[in-house]
DNA sequence: CGAATAACAAACTCCCGCGACCAT
DNA sequence: ATGGTCGCGGGAGTTTGTTATTCG
C-alpha cells in the first residue's frame, strides 16, 4: 500500500501472489507479439473524492539503466475513460492486457517496449480532471515497493520459472501432471560418427557472402575433414565449404556460417541428421548482481 | 608482441504442442 | 460438444560478444 499527502491510497490487490516469488521477479519479454505479465498488475484505490473525475494512468516506467541508452519512458492509459472517484474505488483496476516487447516499433497500444536484462518498476499515476481538462502538472504517482521486475528473454532463476508454472494456469501443461514434460523429444543424440556428410544439391545457390573465388573466406582455411569434430557439444551449428570437394559440410564452428537461404535448402534435404548434443549450463544459479541494468532505487 | 581467428559462451528469436479459454 | 484462438515454457537455431590460442 502506498498513500500520498492528499490521502489517496493505492494497494496492490494480488500482493500475495507477487510475494510468493522469492528472489528478483523476472518477466519474459518477447519481440513479435509481446508477452503478457504474470502476475498481472491489479490495484485498488481509496481516498478519492467520490464525485470528482479522475483519470487513472499506469505504467510510467522508471528506467535506471546506466549502460544502455535510455529510451523514453512509456505511459499507457488505463482502458477505462476518465470516471468518478467512486467508480475507480469500486472495483479492482487491472492492467492484465499489458504486453512486454523488445520491439521498439511496437504498434499495439497495449505493448510496452522495454529492454531485456534491465530492471523495471511500474508506476501508477492518478490525475484529477478539473472542468474536464487534464492538467499535465496535476497528478500523483504511486510505486509499490515490491512491484518491480527484471526483463528477461529466458528465465534466469529456476525458482521463478517454477513458481510461474505453478501459479499461472496457462502454464499448467508444464506442471508434473502436464503432458508437455512427458512428451519432450529425446535430447543429447549425437550425430552418427560417419565420415560422410550430407550435402546440399549441387544446384544450391551460392551464398551472397561468398568470395569471388567461390569460397567462404574462413572456410577456405580449413579444407580438411579432419578439422570436423562431430563429437563436440557446441551450440553453434555451422557449415563450411570444402574447396577441394566444392560441397557444403556440416560442422562445429568451422568457418563462415551458411546464409539462411542455403541453410533452409540444406535442412529440407537433410531433415533427419540435425540431432546433436547441446551444451547448457546445468546450474543456472545466477544472482541479481548478474543483471546488466540493475540499479539501486 | 600484436593481429587474426578459433573456441567458447550466452542472449535472443522463431515456432511448437499442450491446455485453458471462448464463441458458437 | 466442438472447433478456433490464445498463452505458456521449451527446443533448436541465430546472432552477438568474449577469451584463448595461433601465427607472422
Amino acid at each position: 500500500m502506498m498513500s500520498s499527502s492528499s490521502g489517496i491510497e493505492v494497494t496492490l490487490n494480488n500482493a500475495d501472489l507477487w510475494n510468493k516469488f522469492n528472489g528478483p521477479m523476472e518477466m519474459l519479454v518477447t519481440r513479435k507479439t509481446g508477452r503478457k505479465m504474470f502476475p498481472i498488475l491489479e490495484y485498488s484505490v481509496h481516498g478519492l473524492n467520490p464525485t470528482a473525475i479522475y483519470r487513472y494512468r499506469n505504467n510510467e516506467w522508471d528506467d535506471y539503466a546506466k549502460g544502455d541508452p535510455i529510451t523514453p519512458i512509456q505511459k499507457n492509459k488505463h482502458n477505462s475513460e476518465a470516471q468518478t472517484g467512486m467508480l475507480w474505488m469500486n472495483g479492482p483496476i487491472s492492467f492484465k492486457q499489458i504486453r512486454l516487447t523488445t520491439d521498439p516499433k511496437a504498434e499495439d497500444k497495449d505493448n510496452i517496449f522495454i529492454q531485456s536484462l534491465h530492471k523495471w518498476r511500474p508506476v501508477v499515476t492518478i490525475r484529477k480532471l478539473e472542468n474536464e481538462v487534464e492538467n499535465s502538472n496535476f497528478g500523483e504517482e504511486f510505486r509499490i515497493d515490491t512491484v518491480w521486475f527484471i526483463a528477461v528473454t529466458k528465465y534466469q532463476n529456476p525458482s521463478i520459472k517454477g513458481l510461474k508454472v505453478e501459479n499461472n494456469k496457462m502454464a499448467s501443461g508444464f506442471r508434473p501432471t502436464g503432458n508437455h514434460k512427458n512428451n519432450l523429444p529425446k535430447r543429447g543424440t549425437k550425430r552418427p560418427a560417419s565420415g560422410t556428410f550430407p550435402s546440399p544439391l549441387s544446384s544450391t545457390s551460392p551464398p551472397s557472402k561468398m568470395n569471388s573465388n567461390g569460397h567462404f573466406p574462413n572456410a577456405y582455411h580449413y579444407p580438411n575433414q579432419e578439422n570436423f569434430d562431430y563429437s563436440m557439444t557446441g551450440t553453434a551449428h555451422q557449415y563450411w565449404m570444402n574447396p577441394n570437394q566444392n560441397m557444403w559440410n556440416y560442422g562445429y564452428n568451422m568457418g563462415q556460417q551458411m546464409t539462411q537461404p542455403v541453410m533452409n535448402q540444406w535442412n529440407m534435404q537433410n531433415p533427419t541428421n540435425m540431432n546433436y548434443e547441446q551444451y547448457r549450463n546445468p546450474n543456472n544459479t545466477i544472482g541479481p548482481e548478474y543483471y546488466y541494468g540493475l540499479n539501486n532505487f
